[in-house]
DNA sequence: ATAAATAGATAGTATTACTATCATAAAAAA
DNA sequence: TTTTTTATGATAGTAATACTATCTATTTAT
């Protein structure tokens, strides 16, 4: 059996919707590696252009501006997830482990290959950890926002916070404590190769303890008020 | 009795020292008004030079680039917040008191009028808030890093994590736990004005809310595992 | 076969992020 | 006091960025 899932993505996010073409998809996946190598700040339509044996005026067709094409490619990350969530939880009755595959489905790094669509999925993670929180840390938050470009990363909140509150409906602060293992997991990813002393990981490839770290930060949480 | 204490800081941070030269304050100070009227992105070392009668050459003279400038701002402000824990904790000796105390000085957004030396601490404030992890989230955090740019930012977790080991000699993650704290009282308190559906805050003006969140997080993580 | 949509090629503009040079004024050293 | 240093101002210049516009060739749908 063989099938794969479309992301249907908000029309906001794009002037003319890169899956339907050649040069979209193109863009979608050659822009993307561009951006986890160069960093966002370094990089730029014109050089997308060039990798891609395109024109700058070719890419501006598609997005408006390199900061939609980032919020795009974000959106695109956090759809995935809440997919894969919606789809691990399906069996699951109990909230507990409902809640632990959740952490671990944020926490897990895709192996180097693994690839959904036609983007790597693992470039993805990375842009979403270095590049995630310029998505909505700008001026115009309040107007993307109306624009529903933050939907996929809102949805995806308030599905854990409704799995936290189904586990204990008294916790005061369900949403609070989604988004604060949501940030956190990439977060303190970060911090863990780059700013290490914030954090209490030693180097070591997998992320376990920051699994256990986001576990115990949760369930601590919501079962001191349970009773 | 009036006094002012005069924070040190990294050489590595600028050209020459802004805190020495009428120049240089008015720099710093109408930079900070800037940026915070701007956003980051918007801010240019050529408009600033407008707004004070100067050029942008002479801007250069002080600061390497904006992003320096930036992190010059946030380091500024992390250490004037752990002055302020300093200060505060000196005659507290129970560590709950402390951890309170901290949790309080993290959330305080100070008033309009107070100005701290030559800088407004409300726009400080701000600034951290909405531009804060741009100063890290780049490609050269590294070599950023290794000229202790973030030291002030480091100092102040490693304080707190200390207090925390201090009150739980068993939590296995004081570190992450104050980096988690730091963040998230910033994060959501602009989530709370940016995109309210991520928090649990309904819009009123003070903080008490998001005080109780981060104090709930902390001791519910550190009372759990303490016995 | 014709019309419409898509992509490529080229050009142009205001702004950004700098660097360089020279003159002058003020402060510090001789 | 004179000299020297240092800080600032004024001006110029450059490569790159972030676009917009236009025109042509090529597919694709009708």
């Amino acid at each position: 059996m063989e099938f794969a899932i479309r992301i249907k993505m908000n029309e906001k996010l794009y002037l003319r919707d890169p899956e339907q073409s050649e040069l979209g998809r193109k863009i979608v996946k050659h822009g993307l590696e561009l951006i986890t190598k160069l960093g966002f700040e370094e990089f730029t339509f014109k050089k997308l252009a060039v990798s891609i044996n395109t024109t700058e005026a070719g890419i501006y067709r598609y997005f408006e501006n390199k900061h939609k094409f980032l919020i795009y490619l974000i959106a695109y990350y956090w759809s995935l997830i809440e997919f894969r969530i919606v789809f691990s939880l399906n069996n699951i009755k109990d909230p507990e482990r409902k809640l632990k595959k959740i952490i671990e489905l944020l926490v897990f790094e895709p192996a180097e290959a693994e690839t959904y669509e036609f983007v790597n999925t693992k470039l993805l993670y990375e842009l979403v950890m270095r590049e995630g929180s310029k998505a909505y840390l700008t001026r115009h938050v309040g107007t993307d926002n109306k624009d529903r470009l933050f939907k996929s990363y809102k949805d995806l909140c308030a599905r854990f916070s409704s799995v936290i509150s189904e586990f204990n409906p008294k916790y005061k602060f369900p949403h609070s404590l989604a988004s604060t293992i949501v940030e956190m997991a990439h977060a303190q990813k970060f911090f863990k190769t780059n700013l290490p002393s914030l954090t209490d990981f030693p180097n070591e490839k997998n992320h376990n303890k920051l699994a256990l770290f986001l576990e115990s930060l949760l369930f601590s949480s919501i079962k001191t008020t349970k009773s």
